[in-house]
DNA sequence: TTGCTCCTCACGTCACGTGAGGTGGC
DNA sequence: TTGCTCCTCACGTCACGTGAGGTGGC
């Protein structure tokens, strides 16, 4: 039994995105108190979880709604419409960020390159766009499915063997979970 | 000098995005016809090509504002927080992306690998949330920057010859401007 | 007269945030 | 009594889109 100001901490949000879901219907509260405060019981402990679980993956409300209401195979098929907005999304910014390098490389920019090293390699994806972030997760994901051609790969960015094993290192203690290979 | 109507279509816009502005006061017709219809010269015209290059870049419409009214080198720090914020925008949905990308691999999702090659290389890219259009623009960086390198690079993903002279070629046309290499 | 453009409110969108004004429980 | 939580309106955000209801020009 939480009152919605609980169950706002509980989860880490703020009473008037509850006060919002109630309104929208999108999570009423079990009942009321005899004076019209608002109960969530634990049914509504699950609804929630779920709800932040699809907010988390940037569903809209009402998409979260028709999922809520008929689970069977829409899951997927929302998160594949998402997958898809994402990639839209993202697309649609990579354009802005290339029009502004644009008009600021006009203004100034110009470099000497020699040869491919690490930070070349690093500032050519961040003229592409991509965040530490990104470069992260994606030695994550190079190193739990090839773990090989990562170690030749990072070789060819001519990085010393030390910061190498370092690298491999990290990467395999951040992805949890193990390759599945047969 | 240009009716709304007019000056709304020239510039692929909606009327009601340059009654939105007029209201804003971001453009404001250079004056009105005696039965109050707005008439745009050609200072608004020049203004409406400056707010909309700002709107490609994604900047908001106060922001825009802000730039026109002072332009100094406040446009180069609007456009590098931008792109700071593009940046941010991208890591979310790229969080959002790895987060679904989670749940849909939990319920399928297996592969085998074997070495290093470019079908591998672009599913680990998209895996990683990559656009065919991320990596069409990362070559052409790629090629601009440092030519040799980008030569080894394909290489290295046992790419035929032929195929990299092609991809190549196409990075070289399609970034017009070559390298400004001192 | 018909069809097109123009005008000014005013409300809707999305997911809440932020008061205002008031009550209940310890 | 104090401080905290709760309640219900109602309005603001951002960049417009969409009528409603009416007028002007060819």
């Amino acid at each position: 039994m939480y009152t919605i100001g609980k169950l706002a901490r509980k989860f880490g949000l703020s009473r008037s995105t509850l006060l919002y879901y109630d309104a929208l219907g999108l999570l009423k509260p079990g009942c009321r108190s005899p004076k019209g405060y608002r109960c969530y019981t634990g049914a509504e402990v699950k609804r929630l979880q779920q709800i932040c679980r699809f907010r988390q993956a940037g569903l809209a409300l009402n998409e979260i709604a028709r999922v809520l209401e008929n689970p069977r195979n829409r899951i997927s098929k929302a998160l594949e419409r998402r997958l898809d907005q994402i990639n839209e999304e993202i697309g649609r910014l990579r354009t802005q960020q290339q029009f502004i390098l644009g008009i600021l490389r006009k203004a100034r920019y110009h470099r000497k390159i020699g040869v491919m090293n690490k930070e070349l390699w690093n500032s050519l994806l961040k003229a592409s766009g991509f965040s530490e972030q990104d470069m992260l997760a994606w030695h994550c994901e190079f190193e739990a499915h090839d773990p090989d051609s990562h170690q030749r790969f990072l070789e060819f960015l001519c990085i010393p063997v030390d910061e190498i094993k370092a690298i491999r290192a990290w990467a395999n203690r951040a992805s949890r979970k193990p390759c599945p290979d047969a």
